[in-house]
DNA sequence: GCCGTTTTCGGCCCGACTGTTTTCAGTCG
């Protein structure tokens, strides 16, 4: 029983709970018990061998008594029994927008609907609108909601939906009256994966905006559309949220639609205990009174904190660490000294060593690490030994043409075999400046067999960064079933680096896996995988991705000097000695 | 169901929009 699945079965008892009519705040304890233990970054199996669930926010004496009973018997009789009076397909009907748990319980308990399938059929045949406080438009609404629903693909890649978001934004600017313009919600956060895209204005002529906003060609539906806010789906079935707001409220605005939820409502905790009440409009006194916060930072001081970076709003300790004055200083794009993985069209890149060298410079890096397949990963036609010596000139041909300031290092990304062994020799890696190793194939291992692997690799004394550890493609590919605790130890014990991989369709290790090994004593590098002369700029999602897990720059080798990070990396034989102590 | 320099009970964030209502419930974020 695993955090995922602990996590689902909180939500999924909250959804049915909630179509039961229990209490907002019992609800709400289970949802912010799976989000709890979803962001744990360490398993919760451990937690509760050491009798340590308590210590879990939001876990108490009830809830945990429930994971206990998960734990040892992998069942869970009350989420049995409610599984068993609410029928499957109702619990369903709430991802339909518009249907919450209120209306499903309704349409189940007075049509006799239990299902998605029953709910279209009854409204095509306007048999809904027999509810009371049902009418024609409801039903309307719901077959367009059950359309939506079959088109949309899930959660969009933070990657993806950042050009949409940009798109948008450079458009709304245009228009009179907008003073600023921002991205919102998940995406500011930058989370690995959006739901809905929030987008923020602030304008003197909100109905310019909005009248701008639904005519943008990305827009295939007008979902509502009021004064302050309009919603509307894009052609890919993807909603997009728009608040326009005046700007001298820009700040207590963008703090609201930033969110997280949960972070949102510590803050309007710690604004009540001063005698405050926050909303996106200002904080308001007892007597009615406003203060109007311009800037988020103002809206931090007033409730008498620093400021907290976005990429921390989750309700993850960020409050408790703020009023403690122990906000980590968070690694930043620009503490990024070099890049530590990338390809060439020698295995699977799209430009030439040359080509990636001198836009890796352009983008204002020191160094870069040439790190071309091994030929074990035969669908990208990989590095022989030779092909490896060949590059090896290559290289150094190109440090003479760039001159200074800039250097390219020579290294590989190696496969790790089945066996945890690698599939070059010896000799050849001791060449290199730094070596990447990797797991592409054989992800579906049983646990035991892929740790094992893994671990073989890390205690390699060539080897001094893991790429993608879990192997993850977003959306894709499930992770490896990895024993990441063990991982994380053995790379603390050799010195071994794992890689923050920041390919949006990656990302891996994600962000409680980070903030995790940081706390287990691992060092991380924050690579781009780049494969493509324009993609050093990946390396913005792999820092967003450390900053959410609270790293700083020096959790991250390739904030280093390039001198210092050779001493790190030490090729010589004392020195490997010396780390994999 | 959680939680506690308001501590074992009584709180638990705040507001927009819609559809259906004659003043508001439900949903959403």
């Amino acid at each position: 029983m695993n955090n995922r699945q602990v996590g689902e079965i909180f939500d999924a008892m909250a959804d049915m709970l909630d179509i039961q009519g229990a209490g907002y705040h019992r609800v709400r304890a289970y949802r912010r018990a799976a989000e709890n233990v979803a962001a744990l970054g360490q398993p919760l199996q451990e937690i509760w061998s050491r009798g340590e669930l308590e210590s879990i926010p939001g876990i108490g004496a009830t809830l945990a008594a429930k994971i206990d009973e998960l734990m040892r018997t992998g069942q869970l009789e009350a989420y049995q029994q409610l599984r068993a009076q609410i029928p499957e397909g109702v619990v369903a009907m709430l991802q339909i927008t518009g249907i919450g748990p209120k209306t499903a319980a309704r349409l189940w308990k007075e049509l006799g609907l239990e299902s998605i399938e029953a709910l279209e059929r009854a409204a095509e045949a306007g048999r809904v609108r027999d509810l009371s406080g049902l009418g024609p438009k409801t039903e309307q609404n719901i077959l367009a909601g059950i359309d939506a629903l079959k088109r949309r693909t899930g959660r969009t890649r933070m990657g993806d939906a950042w050009p949409l978001a940009r798109d948008m934004l450079a458009a709304l600017r245009e228009t009179k009256g907008v003073r600023q313009a921002a991205p919102a919600g998940s995406l500011r956060r930058m989370r690995e994966t959006i739901g809905d895209l929030d987008l923020l204005v602030a304008s003197s002529d909100p109905e310019s905006v909005m009248s701008r906003f639904r005519q943008l060609p990305q827009v295939e539906e007008v979902l509502l559309s009021g004064p302050t806010k309009t919603s509307i789906r894009t052609h890919q079935g993807f909603q997009v949220d728009l608040r326009v707001l005046e700007p001298a409220r820009w700040g207590t605005a963008l703090v609201y639609f930033t969110g997280s939820k949960a972070h949102n409502i510590r803050l309007r905790g710690l604004a009540l205990d001063r005698g405050l009440s926050l909303s996106e409009y200002a904080l308001k006194r007892e007597d009615g009174s406003e203060i109007l916060c311009g800037t988020e930072a103002e809206v931090y001081e007033t409730l008498g904190l620093p400021f907290i970076p976005p990429e921390l709003r989750e309700d993850r300790g960020e409050v408790e660490a703020a009023l403690a004055g122990s906000l980590p200083d968070l690694v930043k794009l620009r503490d990024l000294r070099g890049d530590l993985q990338f390809h060439t069209t020698r295995s699977d890149g799209h430009h030439t060593l040359l080509e990636m060298a001198e836009s890796a410079q352009a983008y204002g890096l020191e160094y870069a690490l040439v790190t071309d397949h091994s030929h074990g990963l035969g669908v990208t036609g990989g590095l022989t030994v030779s092909d490896l010596q060949e590059q090896q000139a290559e290289i150094a041909a190109v440090n003479r043409q760039l001159g200074g300031g800039f250097r390219l290092l020579a290294g590989v990304e190696v496969e790790v075999r089945g066996n945890g062994s690698l599939d070059l020799p010896d000799e050849a890696l001791a060449g290199l400046d730094l070596v990447v190793a990797a797991v592409h194939s054989g992800l579906r291992q049983s646990r035991d067999q892929l740790t094992t692997r893994m671990v073989a690799a890390i205690e390699n004394p060539h080897v001094d960064i893991i790429a993608h550890p879990t192997g993850r493609l977003i959306g894709e590919r499930e992770p490896g079933d990895l024993e990441l605790e063990a991982v994380f130890a053995a790379a603390a014990a050799t010195g071994t680096a794992l890689e923050v991989n920041a390919h949006p369709a990656r990302l891996d290790l994600k962000d409680v896996h980070v903030r995790r090994a940081i706390e287990m004593g691992v060092g991380l590098v924050i690579s781009s995988d780049a494969h493509a002369a324009g993609d050093f700029q990946l390396l913005e999602f792999g820092v967003a991705t450390a900053q959410r897990g609270w790293a700083a720059a020096g959790d991250i080798l390739n904030t280093r000097p390039l001198e210092s990070l050779l001493d790190w990396a030490d090729r010589g034989p004392a020195g490997h000695t010396q780390r994999h102590r």
